[in-house]
DNA sequence: CGTTTTCCCATGATAGCCCATGTTCACCCA
DNA sequence: TGGGTGAACATGGGCTATCATGGGAAAACG
């Protein structure tokens, strides 16, 4: 299974760097390609890490939006403006950008929350404050994944 | 497709680890891929395990939901950031992440109970609560069970 | 030519792998 | 039907490969 789960805590060295952790490597070496591509959350303080494969994916449907409308402008601005290429070393560490290292708060430990397609890096107090925000809310709202690939899509959240 | 049924008793090693009762491994064989996806219940003080076919397809509709809105977000942090899977190793066994033993108040003994597509791992003295208790709202509620082989859809999923 | 970035090697810690053993359970045979 | 016997199971512990992390040397950059 080449998902992104669980969460992990790593150190920042003194030059920026982080190891990816191990299984979250194994995952992304199911892909031909290893680079990562990192962006700033705009929901959240912090930062998402998409395999280049799925990046591309995501960045996809813009080519099927009006080339010159306002919209797509935006979006791409949004979208690639943003996004740092990385390929982890030999070690499995890649560098995080200074740029996205102060938009996350990032100081010295650094927590890897898996999101199955790709994953996020957190300060380590603002994870834990969002793992227990979504874990209330999930359980509040009694969020529910439905049932089977039966049930069709868009009535998905059921009480 | 073999099912996880009846309850269990184990022991946890110092290591943290569990042999995953015999019955249960071998329903698990029946899938090509042995991992365990563990995750806390968020209804209740245990874990809850789920073969990674099984997993797969609980968090698949996760991809069609709206990308943007606050509720996927919310169960995809929930769903994946508190996933940790596991393979057993060559003995059957399991390494419990220190924080779902701490979840589900495990110390030394742990208690499987089969649930079908998937099952749970207990403190002993609440697994029996929670059977008692089950057992005793059924009956009081004369809860029956849906006809038909076909899998209730909704209710799978709720832990 | 100085400074920064990237590559490479070294090391301690950790987690996973593998072998070993006591015990229980099931099956077979007397 | 009871006892014996063998295999499967649960458990313990050692050892090795992998991982995370630190630092130094070479290369790129301005």
């Amino acid at each position: 299974m080449s998902q992104f789960l669980g969460t992990h805590q790593n150190r920042l060295d003194s030059k920026g760097r982080v190891s990816v952790p191990a299984s979250f490597r194994t995952a992304l070496r199911s892909d031909e390609d290893a680079t990562l591509v990192l962006r700033p959350s705009h929901k959240h303080p912090c930062i998402e890490a998409w395999p280049a494969r799925a990046f591309a994916e995501l960045a996809a449907p813009l080519d099927s939006l009006d080339l010159f409308s306002e919209d797509h402008d935006d979006l791409q601005t949004a979208l690639y403006a943003d996004a740092f290429p990385v390929e982890p070393d030999r070690e499995g560490r890649i560098v995080m950008p200074e740029f996205l290292q102060h938009h996350a708060g990032l100081t010295d430990a650094v927590v890897f929350m898996g999101m199955g397609r790709m994953f996020q890096v957190w300060e380590p107090a603002a994870a834990a404050r969002r793992t227990a925000e979504a874990r209330e809310r999930s359980a509040a709202r009694r969020l529910t994944i439905p049932g089977k690939a039966v049930t069709p899509p868009g009535k998905a959240v059921t009480s």
